[in-house]
RNA sequence: GCCCCCAUAGCUCAGCCGGUAGAGCAGCUGAUUUGUAAUCAGAAGGUCGGCGGUUCAAGUCCGUCUGGGGGCACCA
């Protein structure tokens, strides 16, 4: 018998025998490890307790405390619950369980549908199965085995996994008690060290089978677990929170926008909803302006022409939203999209007039209003629309202007991204994909310089090889919001293709014609998603300088609404948004509307204000407030409502 | 687009087994002049998302369409 040696964290080794378990390495530890034990990592991967050892390796004994155990006890509800389905419903084909963020999911095949009744069953049935406390038990087997077996029992998905499992892996086995599992594991040693009140049933729904439109739909239940009871509550209330801040309710609540079916994808924007909108805008307008981009405006409905020059038409026409127009005279009718994008449009302003390479680099931008025929099922609220904006800019340059134009676009991103209250953001560099226009040398030169601009600005990146479009690379930026989300927002992708397919050229030096480098950018992405991602990003509670109504000025007596006038005439003088409360109500009132109305500003009034010219001034989520006289207060708050490029 | 679920007053929701709609808040009217997160009272408000079917009778059952939600797919 060869013996072996395992290193353990504390960097004490010890020898075994070759094909020693984990389990009998935690016994020969301490019995009490043994018993806590749920899995190892041997060098780093993470081992069953039960699968034999048969080298030299750091070994560590993992248990419920360590995030390996909370991985096992997702992975093992999976098992448990496909368990408990086809005990309730044996003709139920089993898939794949694999575990996610917060838990788990599991896709069977069954003709009847579950129902939301069903998943109580199921968690009962869960609940019983976790009590009997099976012990796990892993056997590998080979490969015709494994598929003898599964064509035996009629499951023709575990079938094409085996297909699927790479040679020279084992095919692995489980068993919890009686009931049969393909799975490349690890598992706990027993059910019964799943906790059977830290997990919950979230509901049904479809998916493809290997997300694939094609093959068949199969039904998913979705669970989520934690280590406990405690945990798990804690993960219900932060969804409860994040449903509070759902931009949809915050919406409505606010007065931001609407929406209804004549139109749906397409947004009504209110009073409130648009003056937001406005102060974004005009902010973005300043910065651009300030880096060196000129505003154009380019038309919404177009000629199918252009969308066939610009290769738009064949690969994209269904998503397009077409205009047909009964033409005085004409044979035909002429057939005309709304834009889905701007950057034909673009290159058409840039190729009016000859070109220098002095022009360059050129930077268009645009607020540009674009149409898509999103499929039904992907919108969601702002956040996924079939009408939007977007903060669209294209920068025409040389292929040696692409890292200088890189790294500034770089700052104004990070700024912008700043400015608006995201500290964070993560980068994602796409290089060429296999099918693909323009040379290697200017793939070569473009990634180069992409990389380049961002390694010189100090920020990591995340590499995605091969993911980059046909005709450029191109990079991503996904900020993360208050409560943890990811947003992908910002894009800077180069185009070798669309200035040789709409024909952009410039004068070089030499006198002879050359092709620009065309950089697709976008720092929000759509104005109506990134105001979905600040409504959440804040839970509504927008800063100074973005919310609709900065102040209120409420009167707590009816003799007061004259200066209650006074102070608000003066307030939106100033260049606030100021609005008179004179409704015969309590201050208790007005103060709770107002609170709940998301007002960072309440100016109560009463006789003492009016005598003293003065204003007590009440900040949203504070208690209490101050006293102010008027000069002093409108100054402040004038102050205050500078947007963040506008401050000293 | 696909699977499941949902649609009742401006908003949030109740309406058991089919017997011809109910609450709170908002809005309206009146009283109250109020000191920092809901003053009191009164009247009013709905072809129960659209269309079709079953039935003596449909908000309730069935079909279909539209829109929405949770996912899957899609996202130039």
């Amino acid at each position: 018998m060869t013996s072996i040696s395992l290193t353990f964290p504390d960097g004490q080794s010890r020898s075994y025998d070759a094909g020693v378990t984990a389990a009998q390495v935690a016994q020969s530890i301490a019995p009490s490890l043994a018993k806590a034990a749920v899995s190892a990592t041997l060098d780093g991967r993470h081992w069953d307790l039960a699968w034999p050892i048969e080298r030299d390796g750091a070994l560590a004994i993992r248990t419920l405390k360590d995030p390996e155990g909370l991985e096992l006890i997702r992975h093992d509800l999976a098992h448990v619950m496909a368990r408990a389905v086809q005990a309730l419903w044996p003709d139920v084909k089993v898939t794949i369980g694999p575990v996610t963020e917060t838990g788990w999911f599991y896709d069977f095949d069954r003709s009847e549908p579950f129902t939301p009744e069903d998943l109580g069953a199921i968690e009962a049935e869960m609940r019983r199965i976790i009590g009997l406390r099976d012990p796990v038990r892993t056997e590998v087997w080979d490969r015709a085995r494994a598929i003898a077996h599964y064509e035996g029992t009629g499951e023709p998905f575990k079938v094409e996994l085996i297909g699927r499992i790479p040679e020279g892996e084992p095919i692995r086995m489980y068993w919890h008690g009686d009931w049969q599992d393909l799975c490349r594991g690890p598992h706990l040693q027993n059910t019964g060290q799943l906790p059977g009140d830290a997990f919950r049933l979230m509901g049904v729904s479809g998916a493809y089978w290997f997300g694939d439109v094609t093959r068949p739909q199969l039904q998913r239940i979705t669970g989520v677990a934690f280590r406990n009871r405690d945990e798990l509550k804690a993960h219900l209330t932060m969804l409860e929170e994040a449903a509070k801040r759902d931009h949809r309710k915050l919406g409505r609540e606010m007065e931001l926008f609407h929406m209804q079916e004549e139109a749906p994808g397409m947004v009504f924007w209110h009073p409130n909803g648009w003056t937001v909108y406005r102060a974004l805008e005009d902010y973005m307008r300043r910065r651009q302006r300030a880096a060196g981009y000129r505003e154009i405006r380019t038309p919404q409905v177009l000629d199918r022409i252009l969308w066939e020059k610009s290769g738009h038409w064949e690969a994209y026409r269904e998503n397009m939203f077409l205009v047909e127009v009964d033409e005085e005279g004409a044979k035909e009718k002429r057939i005309n999209a709304l834009k889905p994008m701007n950057c034909p449009c673009h290159v058409q302003v840039y190729n009016q007039g000859l070109k220098s390479y002095r022009d360059l680099p050129l930077r268009l931008a645009e607020f540009g209003s674009c149409h898509r025929y999103e499929s039904s099922g992907s919108m969601h609220g702002l956040m996924r629309v079939r009408g939007f904006v977007q903060d669209d800019a294209h920068i025409f340059c040389t292929e040696d202007q692409i890292e200088a134009e890189c790294a500034s676009f770089l700052a104004l991103l990070s700024s912008v991204y700043r400015d608006l209250g995201f500290e964070r953001f993560d980068i994602k560099l796409s290089t060429r994909p296999e099918v693909r226009v323009g040379s290697d040398e200017v793939w070569d030169k473009a990634e180069a310089a992409l990389a380049g601009a961002i390694a010189k600005a100090g920020y990591p990146y995340e590499l995605a090889e091969g993911d980059g479009a046909f005709y450029g690379p191109k990079l991503d930026f996904k900020l993360t919001d208050a409560i943890g989300r990811d947003w992908q927002c910002g894009t800077f992708q180069a185009d070798f293709n669309l200035p040789v397919r709409l024909d952009a050229e410039y004068v070089g030096e030499d006198g002879a014609k050359h092709r620009p480098v065309m950089l697709h950018r976008a720092i929000l992405g759509s104005f109506e998603r990134f105001l979905g991602i600040l409504i959440e990003n804040y839970a509504g509670r927008l800063p100074f300088w973005l919310a609709p109504r900065q102040v209120v000025v409420a009167s707590i007596v009816s003799d007061a609404d004259g200066y209650v006038r006074e102070v608000t005439e003066a307030l939106v003088a100033a260049g606030l948004r100021a609005e008179a409360d004179t409704r015969n109500e309590k201050i208790n009132y007005k103060v709770r509307e107002h609170s709940v109305g998301k007002v960072p500003v309440i100016l109560a009034i009463g006789q003492k204000e009016v005598e003293a010219r003065t204003v007590s001034m009440r900040r949203l989520g504070e208690e209490g407030q101050k006293v102010v006289a008027l000069g002093e207060a409108i100054a402040l708050l004038a102050s205050e409502a500078r947007a963040p490029d506008q401050r000293g």
